[in-house]
Parts: C-alpha cells; structure tokens; sequence
DNA sequence: ACGGAGAGTGTACGCATGTACACCCAAACA
DNA sequence: TGTTTGGGTGTACATGCGTACACTCTCCGT
C-alpha cells in the first residue's frame, strides 16, 4: 500500500465546495442510473442510493435529509427541462406546413434524449410520495400554463376564455405525457411501431386542434 | 379460558373451503383498506397486510405467492367494474339531450362509488411493478376497445377505420382515467370544486368529440 | 502555524421484512 | 372408524433498511 499522503486514489485536488458538489451530483447520477435499470424511484432506498454513489450511507446526509429530497432535486431539474423544451418550441417558425408533425417528432426526440427525466415523471406523477406528487404536478401545470400564454402571444384561439385555453392545453399536455410514457416502454429499436405510435399523436393533437378551433369559432360567432 | 372445543372465538361452522375463501377475502379487503389509507399498493407488504387481515404472515403463501398474485385479483376486479360500466352506459338513452353531460356525472358518480379501485388503478397505471402495470393496461385495452365496439354498434362515426376509432375512445378513457385521479384526491365536500372540475371534463369530451366528428366529415366527404 | 469546520468513514443498534420449517387440529374422506 | 389433507400458527433466521455516534483527515480562514 502506498502512503497515504496525497494517495492515488484521491485525484483532484479540487477546492472543497467543489468536491462536495461532486459526491451531491454522484448521488442524484446514482438516483438516476438506477431509475434507468427499471427501477421506480419510490423503492429506491437511502443506502442504495450511496452504494450505487460509491459512498457510505451516512455521506447521503450531508447533501439531503431524506430520499424524497432528492427526488425534489430530480423534479426541479425536470422543470428545467419542461422550461427549455418551450422555449425551443417558441423559437420554431410560426405554422409552416407541417408544422405539427415536425413538432411531434421533435417533442418525441426530446423525450428519447432525457428518456430518464421523463421515466421520472411518468412514474411518480400518480404512485409513490405525496410530497413528489405534488412537486410534479406543480411543475406540469406550471408548463400547461406557459404553453397557454404562448397560444395567447401567437393570437390562436383568441376569443377562447382563460379557462378554456388551459383546459385546451392541460388537453395537449395530457396527451404529449401519454405519448411519451408510450414511447419510453417500447422496446427499442422498433422504428415501426415508433412511427405508428407518433402518428397516432399527431392525429390525437390534430383532434384536439380541431376541437379547440370549432369552440374557438363559435365563440367568435356570437 | 373456555374449553377448546367449539370455542366462543371460532364462529361459523362453515365448509373448509367456505373458510379459506373467507380469509382470502380479508386479505385482499386488508389490502383495499390499507390503499383507502393512503398507502400505496406498490408499498404495501406481505406482513402488513397479512397484520391488517388478522392472520399470520405464513397464511398468506397458502393464497397467494406474493404480493403482486394478490395485486392481480384486485385488477382483475377492477376489470369487472369497468365492464359494468359499459354495461350500464350502453343501457343509457341513445342521444337524448344533455346526454353527455349526465353520463358524465353518472360517471364520476360511479368513481366515487368504486374510490378504492380507481385510486388502485390510477397509482399503479404507471408506477410500481411491471405486471401489474401491464394486467392493468391490458383492461384499460379492453376497456377502450370494447367502447370502440360500441361506437361503431351505434354508428357513430361509421366513417373512420378501426384505428382511427380505435385512437378516439382511447383519447376518451385517457380524459376519464384523468377525471378520475382529478376527483380522487380532491378534499371530500368540496361540491364546487367538483362542479368545476366535472364542468371541466364535459368541455374536454366535447373537444375530443368535435375533434372526430371532424375527422369523420372529411372522410365522409372523400 | 494553528485551530476549527465539515465531508466522508466505521461501527453499531433496533426494526421490519420475506421466507423456511415444524407443528396443530378440524374437516374431508376412506 | 381411522387416516389424510390442508388452512392457520409459532418460532426462527438472514437481510436490508434508516439512523445515531464517535471518529478521521483535509481544506480553509485566521
């Protein structure tokens, strides 16, 4: 064994608030790693969570209180998450043709690249811990809330009520969760049943359009 | 202590299998308490709910392998509600009107009424163990097929494919399954909260239904 | 240069869990 | 009638968990 000074097992040597940060993002990636084995994260347990970390279980409490903090870290960073997929949906040209299937296959690419984020919400939006419940619902309406200042920004649906627009969009946002926990549990590499299934979106959202366009219509009418 | 023999304690001078059929029922009614107590199924464990029955824990084995066998029976009861629920919608007037608007609040009356088994389903729809996710799935299939069945049976929308009716219903039992959770944990005795929410779901379906209505013009048209 | 702070460690405790095995005893059957 | 069957019991064990406490050692401010 070689001496301890400096041994060769510790290697940066980084400042120590940096370090710390280092074993908290060790400890959400772990959360994360296992959630991606299959997983639900209300099963996860504290020690689980260190040992997959490489840490002792104690460590765990020098960054959170309990597991359900963590899983709060998780949802926020979901929320960003939530946050920057609008905003490059805003950045998207304004209705060119086809604008609605390119949206899809965008929004189904987004939720392939943060397939763990969305494994997160899908699961724990209705099982597991009142407190993450919560915390994620917070968030999807937060989104749905967004996205209905956007239709009004954009002018759609203009003579819709408030309540209405988000009913609209809680309608879309509904949806788009759906089709995403579809895509997620479909064995991968199956690009036939993957276009099927994003075009079965497109056309929910088309219905759901159409709807919101006739009551939008006749509102105008009167 | 009394004799033993014909003890005050052991009541019912039932058949043996009258008797395991009873203490089936407690465990699987423990199991149902304890999810009215907020607890979820996926948490729940052998021990626990063998407690809450009254029973020993090894008495379990002797009625289910384990918890999931026991998770089972209680999908498949909830497939039985939601066959009688079809049941009874298809019992229902064709088209007086307002007609939506009552099987509405038929509806989530219906939920109230079964609480247990759509808090069941909604929390472990997409959390918990892979099994019970798919048996759950696989009823809520039926359920969304069998309404299609109908659908078609009444000649509603004769003009679009299988699939296509097939996509609708499935956007129907997808806002059902989201009242459901809606009105589940919203505070008992709040009828105007529940009003709103219900005045809510009626708007979605009209939504849904304009939507196909649409889809089935164009085609009808072509 | 020194002292304190604080991230990470090691050991230990109490508790709940799933499961195995031997057992009891009333009902079912011969 | 005697024998078998099988639902329910009691005891026991290994395992994993959350948490408490005392510890180390390194970085940081003085």
């Amino acid at each position: 064994m070689p001496p301890r000074k400096t041994a060769s097992k510790d290697p940066e040597p980084l400042p120590r608030s940096a370090r710390k940060d280092l074993t908290r993002a060790k400890l959400l990636q772990a959360a994360r790693t296992l959630m991606g084995e299959g997983r639900s994260f209300t099963s996860l347990g504290l020690r689980e969570i260190a040992r997959e970390a490489g840490v002792v279980p104690n460590a765990f409490y020098r960054h959170f209180r309990n597991t359900d903090e963590l899983g709060l870290v998780l949802v926020e960073e979901v929320g960003i998450t939530l946050r920057r997929l609008l905003r490059e949906a805003r950045k998207m040209d304004v209705a060119p043709r086809d604008m609605l299937r390119r949206s899809v296959s965008v929004y189904l690419e987004y939720v392939k690249l943060n397939r763990l984020q969305f494994v997160f919400i899908s699961s724990e939006r209705s099982g597991g811990s009142r407190i993450l419940r919560l915390a994620i619902r917070n968030d999807v309406t937060h989104f749905t809330n967004e996205m209905a200042q956007d239709f009004r920004m954009r002018g759609l649906y203009a003579q819709l009520p408030t309540a209405s627009l988000q009913m609209v969009c809680g309608m879309i946002v509904m949806t788009m969760l759906a089709a995403a926990t579809d895509v997620l549990d479909l064995p991968p590499d199956q690009a036939l049943l993957e276009a099927e299934m994003s075009e079965n979106f497109v056309q929910q959202l088309k219905i759901i359009l159409f709807g919101a366009t006739r009551l939008n219509d006749a509102l105008t009418r009167s």
